[in-house]
DNA sequence: ACCCAGGGTGACG
DNA sequence: CGTCACCATGGG
């Protein structure tokens, strides 16, 4: 991988294992938004259209000094092509691809991600994005870029401040208060960044400590901003998927399901994205039907 | 009308 | 430890 600069512009080159649409829409993230054959987004309050020709990565918009920020997010520093032909050469994996080629977990901006899995629990991912959207537009800093009005992800003070009102106006439904007391206890000072530096267990009893943060959605925090490449959040479509794989298409139960990841080594959570992208690609019908 | 979605909580055994 | 109703909301 490298990097060069243009007016404006960061390039990303020799990147391979990298599908830039897939990763944006695969439910990891819920900001990006197809713009002018790119995707258009705002990471820790930069915005960027985000584009792709092979193995180059275009950051438009991003100065050299953000270079690192983007090389971070997009994680450019992991070995995918070694991790994709570890899980193609598992027999019990290989079947998800090609589907998940060139999915990258990317790195967000935890409190981004707290909230935003807040929102996911019990939810679609078109809606997710929407009320994502949706609030960043209530109280988000307006940023202007190529002609849009975009907006960064609000500062914790700025949600803390909302009223109920205001939070369920925008679709959160039941979700409101949770997303207040997150908000308020992080502009309160609770820090989410030393859980970055803690082991996996310890690391998500804090955050179950949340109210509204169950198993499920701690595991897409640590796993979606906070580099824990082991924590494994499993969904509906997880433990369908799951089933059909490791479990001849029977029951099993969470605690055998996580027996089954613990197989899979310190990067089943990547794997995990990789498994969500082919159980979705192939639909519930697909699973049921095997290819398995 | 019913079922589903990147689930969690609280009550009750 | 397990199960289960319930929680808003919008799309299929």
């Amino acid at each position: 991988m490298n990097i060069s600069f243009e007016n404006n512009k960061v390039i990303f080159s020799g990147v391979n294992c990298f599908d830039l649409e897939k990763s944006c829409s695969c439910g990891q993230a819920f900001r990006w938004r197809p713009f002018s054959g790119g995707q258009l987004g705002v990471v820790r309050g930069e915005p960027a259209l985000l584009r792709q020709e092979g193995g180059f990565i275009t950051v438009e918009g991003a100065s050299p000094a953000s270079a690192a920020m983007w090389a971070h997010y997009l994680d450019l520093g992991r070995d995918y092509a070694a991790i994709e032909s570890a899980v193609m050469n598992d027999p019990r994996l290989a079947v998800c691809f090609p589907e998940a080629h060139g999915i990258r977990v990317f790195n967000q901006e935890p409190f981004e991600a707290l909230i935003s899995f807040i929102i996911s629990q019990n939810n679609n991912i078109k809606r997710i994005s929407g009320i994502v959207e949706r609030l960043c537009a209530l109280c988000g800093e307006p940023i202007e870029f190529m002609g849009e009005r975009l907006f960064a992800f609000p500062a914790p003070e700025r949600i803390a401040a909302l009223s109920a009102g205001e939070l369920t106006s925008i679709g959160t439904g039941y979700r409101a208060p949770f997303i207040k007391e997150a908000a308020e206890r992080v502009a309160a000072g609770y820090e989410l960044e030393p859980l970055r530096s803690m082991e996996l267990d310890e690391a998500r009893r804090e955050l179950l400590s949340f109210n509204g943060v169950g198993p499920k959605v701690a595991d897409c925090v640590l796993l979606f901003s906070l580099q824990h490449s082991s924590a494994f959040p499993i969904d509906v479509w997880i433990d369908r998927a799951m089933k059909a794989m490791f479990f001849e298409g029977n029951k099993a139960k969470k605690a055998e399901l996580y027996e089954a990841v613990s197989s899979l080594g310190e990067y089943s959570g990547l794997i995990q994205q990789y498994i969500f992208q082919y159980a979705r690609t192939i639909g519930r019908d697909g699973l049921k039907a095997g290819r398995i």
